[in-house]
DNA sequence: TAAATCACCGAGAACGTTACCGAAAAAACA
DNA sequence: TGTTTTTTCGGTAACGTTCTCGGTGATTTA
């Protein structure tokens, strides 16, 4: 069996108490200055290293914080989680991830059976809002700060964190009727998800106060992937009428569609124009480049941690909501040219 | 401050002992069914939740594992912890993971201040081997497993799992050759990493088994992003001959060597045949797509956690070492056509 | 010189859980 | 009926650490 040295054997090497010894390795009030060298020497010659689940114990604080993601394989969830990681690191707290793969259940049963002594607080992007934040609630109920980030669940107060979806689903709708593009269509992610919601309601107002015709036809509904967005676009050209422009609710949906158009040899820019979401690097490598609406993935993660963090220093801190704003980045794959 | 349910509070309200409750909720022996009944019931009422905290401590297990990565901002390394979490979660281990961002200061600092009776074992890429594996070795002399994976460390004696890079690397070159170029550059990978090593050397072997000329200055080392790819590119376009192939050490790097031809008006494939190694989505994307060696990397992260998990199960478990292999993939940057 | 202050240290309880051992009650055996 | 076994439970130490409290000497103050 391992065993580590402990503030007792450092105590014992030196015929001290673990007090005393205690006292000198956090540098606090009421230990000579020699004292505190030899027991330092001591803990580095015996590699002495803290034991957190004692220190957990007593303080009923881990310094551990809990990641809650859908997936982590792709651009904007890992950068993210970057920009977590930088405060959380600087703040000397430790992050426990755990990844859903977009499945509500496995969401629930990771929930419902966390170690939350474990844990000092939690950030969440829900992997489906379908149906209930109970599980959620029950974490909060318990005392453990929640911050929402990105996919955000409606009926808990709590703290949240995200961009403006519907703003720039707005713009990028407009971007594209501005490109001259009347008959535009939507890409869209899955039904329950607020963002989803966000989202379509921007590329509806867009349309709405341009006084251009809803399509409902024009409007469809499914996952995130590039598979998705192949998918929706074949949906979008076997019925009716066919748009001449497409706004993805994310790069990896609008890639998709590229991709499904090319094959069917229809232009990209000059036929159909396309435009995105995320700002995800691919989207500059694609051919024709696609136009999209940056999000600010990595501060939306250093502010969401930055959030939780307060949660947890104040007992009592009224929850915050805090929206950031994308950026239209203009390529080809919007343009007339 | 917040407060859990405690094993002692279901036992007060029970009025039975701690050590009945404790027997009950791990339905071990030595308990009757109807108090075991009773005791479930109030568990959930009271919304008990164990603490891991004091589990740990009268164990010596936490059921945590760490993780320590360069970076998770790209489809190798994010498939690769999706892989891990797989078995993981299987087998009931929460995962703690800490990016380095390729930084190996920050390396030793997280491994030196690493908690490690917080840890059952820990599973690394490193950063860099440019310095001493000083640090990782005095974590195994602890007696906590390490196993590595990737980017391995080759002078400590312990598991590591990998692909085949040479072979992989060998597979490229004579793929390249096949195909008809002669002049074959390499743009690699950091020096110090073993596995920059190994490619290099099943590019140069494959080069010499064919008889072709090995020009020192069509090999160039930097870094793994895609800039560092279009800088290589740049670089071996100043001086001297230039090369009719690359065979880049990633595709990252492979993407920007052809978004750097594309700027040259070279044609891919037809002028300058590229081929890059990972078979990240984005190869596919790309255009004209790229030919690469397909990485195994979900496998080889259920890989490395079963042999970790073997590790910490067993006292004394032999390191093994496993090597998995790539896949050539042919799409149209090698193909002259 | 007596009293008050100060610097330093130790004893022991506490955090929540498990493990070991012994005890009481119930059941089985003789 | 007495004895042994089985079933079920409780007491207690232990895990490594922090924290509160009190107690030495030594030093300063009056």
């Amino acid at each position: 069996m391992r065993r580590f040295a402990t503030i007792k054997d450092i105590a014992s090497a030196l015929n001290i108490s673990v007090s005393t010894v205690s006292r000198a390795l956090r540098d606090t009030y009421d230990v000579n200055a020699s004292t505190r060298q030899a027991v330092l020497q001591k803990a580095t010659e015996l590699n002495y290293r803290p034991n957190f689940n004692a220190i957990g114990l007593v303080h009923n604080r881990t310094h551990n914080l809990g990641i809650l993601l859908p997936e982590i394989t792709n651009y904007y969830f890992s950068t993210l989680f970057t920009g977590i990681q930088d405060v959380a690191y600087k703040a000397g707290f430790n992050l426990t991830l755990f990844v859903t793969g977009n499945d509500a259940e496995r969401e629930v049963d990771i929930v419902r059976n966390l170690s939350l002594s474990g844990l000092d607080g939690l950030l969440v992007s829900v992997s489906s809002q379908a149906d209930s934040d109970q599980h959620f609630q029950e974490v909060i109920d318990n005392g453990v700060p929640v911050v929402f980030f990105d996919r955000v669940s409606e009926n808990i107060h709590t703290s949240k964190v995200m961009q403006d979806d519907y703003n720039g689903a707005f713009e990028a709708t407009v971007h594209l009727i501005k490109n001259g593009y009347r008959k535009i269509a939507h890409i869209a992610g899955p039904e329950g998800l607020t963002f989803t919601q966000a989202r379509l309601n921007g590329y509806l107002d867009a349309l709405r106060k341009h006084k251009l015709p809803v399509e409902p036809s024009w409007i469809v509904h499914s996952g995130f992937t590039q598979q998705h967005g192949e998918q929706d676009l074949e949906q979008l050209w076997v019925c009716g009428e066919r748009p001449d422009a497409i706004f993805a609710v994310n790069d990896r949906k609008a890639i998709g569609a590229i991709l499904a158009l090319k094959r069917k040899n229809i232009r990209i820019g000059k036929d159909v124009g396309v435009i995105g979401f995320t700002n995800d690097p691919v989207s500059a490598i694609v051919s024709p480049a696609l136009s999209t609406i940056a999000e600010p993935a990595f501060e939306i993660g250093k502010r969401s941690c930055e959030l939780l963090l307060k949660h947890i220093q104040k007992k009592r801190f009224e929850p915050e909501q805090v929206t950031l704003p994308g950026k239209l980045i203009v390529r080809e794959s919007s343009q007339r040219l």
